[in-house]
DNA sequence: AGCCGCCCTCAAAGCGCTTTGAATTACCCC
DNA sequence: GGGGTAATTCAAAGCGCTTTGAGGGCGGCT
């Protein structure tokens, strides 16, 4: 059932028929009636690919994800992502396509994507600093939002981040004022632009309080919990250990948990940690009480933030870049206390 | 640049340059040539809408996400999946989408990709036991895979699974032959199709004894670290303990590595864990040694294998069902070892 | 009455490709 | 040289929708 056969059903012309459905002023309310009636008895849907060619929009958003194909690293926090930013173009009729390519073929992939018509945008995940693909995108015209920020461009795009750098500086006076003064901080690799912030949120707290940070308590790994253990383990080896801990991810953040609890400590009494909560779905930091001191900004609506976002500047194309700054917020969990007196 | 601009450029009709690119035969090889080399140094890349229209195919295939609105959680292994199947799709020049909708919408969206065009068939994620999905898939006759399987369905469909109960029918017998009597199991929801198979292959080993299953030692749950813990503590606090624990998954396995620390017991010498590794990129089962026991099964390669399953049926629409069963491997861990001796 | 303008409807062109069926050319063999 | 065949190329008709520009009908105004 096509548009022409409803069309011919009705004894009207598809343009009419069109137009009824299409909501068009110029159509008579009686037989806008008559024609959507028809439509949902003949459960007519209009062919989305002739709507794509006529309009000469794609009606859909790409999602580019990066593959390091050596290590096969798969970003956890984004299933959420994809979750937040999903329901948004639901509700938009935008399709959402997914194009998981190795790193080097990322470029190529914007190309691809923009040069045959398949996108109308797209959002770029886990910018590094001064990250190639801005300018990529820049200059092939394709509307697109990042997640998160890069240090480094001098050209101004669209962004959804959080405040890493502030999150981290927040957490790092929370501990100094629990009197801590060794403290580790188990962070990603800085090779990720929000790695950097949240070191320099972490340097410029303690700097602001005239503390050396102590490189041998600062490690930068992929965030898993194996890494966090190694961390930890490495910082409470030291001849002045680590008597807390500010961690990247949950995932650190339960290695770190482990590598104190295997020494005998005992989390929030001797040994303080705070980590950074995605407030993934599959990784809640505890249900009514927290269980770790975090700061928290939901990934999940920084995707539906970012698809939003990203809607609006396909469909506005003149629109100045836009910038949406997410504060995380600081949760009080059973994870942090007074530094130990020695 | 489209077609027919390429076309005016050589001197030919927008046919034999069309022929000449899809690499039809009845095209002069010089010609070709010509063809070829001109499509490269203008950068021409064929409009996707239109051949989408032109030859009724979408090329893309559809991954619907069913969120339960609730409380909301994403299958942790949805990432690694979506990477394995991912790279089959760009390989083939299919796109991806991913429909994310709210539980109930599920069938509505399947109707509404297929008779708009928007899909060529669809992967079908997180079966339940008699799941309805599959009758729906069928009367539609739109080509779908199933990752993992459903009870109850009288249908025969298309599936990728790992045999679950196989796996942990092994897991079981290993811990029995290493003299444990009281295993717990901590399984996922068992509206999850692949939950029940994997109690059964659990209660299977244990009746082959002519052992009881202990309910009070068993616990179905949302598969998280917390509720791993959780399950670990009960079943630790037990007038009769357990001495071995069965894991669905490795965030419960972590919880529950997690209990047994927490009271002073030695995972691999007090009590012995057996986890299912999906052998996610983040969440790796240690490095070069193995920290869990585990039956492993790449989700990834379930990805990949469900991919090219569904492309097959999509191009061969008269197949018979198929089916692709894979085995877990159980390897061999350090938090396994002999049952205490009372 | 006549004309204008408004409301509604429609025919037809076009989106950029594929594909059918026909046309042209080249070639071969008797 | 003619007829047949094979090798190339092309014109044109779709695919199913949107959208432009035009047309028909009708009431209101002069």
């Amino acid at each position: 059932m096509n548009l022409k056969d409803l069309a011919t059903k009705l004894g009207l012309s598809p343009t009419t028929v069109s137009r009824a459905l299409n909501g068009y002023p110029e159509v008579n309310e009686a037989t806008r009636e008559r024609v959507v009636a028809a439509a949902r008895r003949h459960n007519y849907r209009p062919n989305a690919r002739a709507i794509r060619l006529a309009t000469g929009r794609a009606l859909a958003v790409g999602h580019v994800i990066p593959v390091i194909t050596h290590n096969e690293i798969m970003n956890p926090i984004f299933g959420d992502f994809i979750a937040g930013s999903g329901e948004v173009y639901a509700r938009s009729g935008y399709e959402m396509i997914l194009s998981v390519v190795p790193d080097e073929m990322e470029e190529a992939t914007y190309r691809d994507l923009m040069s045959r018509g398949t996108v109308d945008g797209v959002i770029v995940h886990a910018p590094k600093t001064d990250d190639p693909r801005i300018k990529v995108l820049k200059d092939l015209g394709l509307p697109f939002v990042v997640h998160g920020r890069s240090t480094g461009s001098e050209l101004d795009y669209n962004w959804v981040d959080v405040n890493n750098r502030r999150a981290f500086q927040r957490a790092t006076e929370f501990l100094l004022d629990l009197g801590h003064r060794r403290i580790a901080l188990v962070n990603g690799r800085e090779s990720m632009d929000f790695a950097v912030r949240r070191r320099t949120g972490f340097s410029d707290a303690m700097a602001a309080r005239g503390l050396e940070v102590a490189t041998e308590l600062l490690s930068t790994t992929e965030m898993t919990e194996i890494n966090g253990y190694r961390s930890a383990e490495n910082a409470l080896s030291q001849a002045a250990p680590a008597t807390a801990f500010l961690c990247a991810s949950m995932l650190q953040g339960m290695g770190v948990r482990r590598a104190i609890q295997g020494r005998g400590l005992r989390m929030g009494r001797d040994v303080s940690v705070i980590i950074f909560d995605d407030d993934l779905s599959y990784l809640r930091n505890g249900e009514d009480l927290p269980i770790f001191t975090a700061t928290r900004s939901s990934v999940r609506e920084a995707g539906r933030l970012s698809a939003e976002m990203l809607l609006g500047v396909i469909s506005q194309p003149g629109l100045p870049p836009q910038h949406r700054l997410l504060e995380a917020e600081l949760i009080l969990g059973q994870s942090t206390g007074p530094a130990p007196v020695l």
